[in-house]
DNA sequence: TTTCATGTAACTTCATTTATTACAAATTAG
DNA sequence: CTAATTTGTAATAAATGAAGTTACATGAAA
């Protein structure tokens, strides 16, 4: 089964966005994402209409963050992304043709339940400001490593 | 995307062939679950393997479980499946390009972790035995319907 | 020795996501 | 005004992976 990826496209995206005060237009977020264009317009237009983002055409457009990274949970742009189906296991039939089915699927549908559950709930305890501060975080380890880098190479 | 039903199917198999004591014929398990008698000895091979079902060829042939009901659980039959992946939602790229995406990535992979560790756990709990008691416990509140239904018909 | 049934490889179908092409519409630079 | 830029969107193709199907070999029992 080929996994939906859009919700770690987004995030991707908006951080970028975050990152840059200018629009970044859907090439250069294509780009650094190694993917398409069109597909970049495709999901972020989704985001647009939940009034996410917004954009903009002809010179110097593009897309840029109209939401407060603390107020955007991942719950949300889950939920804006459609809710896509979390499970990649699931029943064989969902009508279940005899009561063994039915009983399978009740035990089966009660355990994925849960699991989503505590997904979404995880989901919602997580906000795009996070993400930044988390990037910040590496972005801030990774200088000192380089850093610590060039004063040995120095040597 | 298309998901995958084979936990279902083998515990809607094997509950089958708990029911009947005599072994039930590939063609005989797929008729009940509206398959292929190929995908049923493709899915019934993996458990074969792993010890908890044999099957027997020629006249009076066909699969039987081997296993003690009450010691396989939903987990240890995921595992003998090969554990698919349980999540059709993922991150983009496996092995980040950039630290936004390794932020993105870390976030996402830990809460799919712990939605998968407790999905996982809760199949661990769950054993072929309880669910043959559901059943069982469906069949006699479907046979006390029917005869309340008689009852009144009969009036 | 015929019939029944599994064992398995190879291939097709089907569903779904992602990628691509193509072109319309809007906005700005010159 | 016109050309360049950039989004908007429809339509289609590629890629993936489970499930379904065909074909035939193998083995067991009547």
């Amino acid at each position: 089964m080929k996994r939906d990826s859009r919700l770690s496209s987004v995030l991707h995206a908006l951080l970028h966005l975050a990152e840059h005060q200018a629009p970044m237009t859907s090439e250069a977020l294509a780009k650094c994402m190694a993917t398409h264009p069109v597909v970049v317009r495709r999901t972020m237009g989704m985001l647009r209409a939940a009034g996410l983002v917004a954009s903009a055409r002809g010179h110097a457009g593009g897309w840029r963050i109209t939401a407060d990274l603390a107020a955007v949970t991942l719950r949300e742009l889950h939920d804006v992304l459609g809710e896509p189906a979390v499970f990649a296991i699931g029943n064989r039939n969902e009508t279940p043709g005899c009561l063994v089915e039915e009983a399978v699927n009740a035990a089966l549908d009660d355990a994925f339940a849960q699991a989503e559950a505590l997904l979404l709930e995880r989901f919602a305890r997580i906000t795009l400001a996070d993400l930044a501060a988390d990037f910040a975080r590496r972005h801030a380890e990774r200088r000192a490593q380089d850093h610590e880098r060039g004063d040995r190479d120095a040597l």
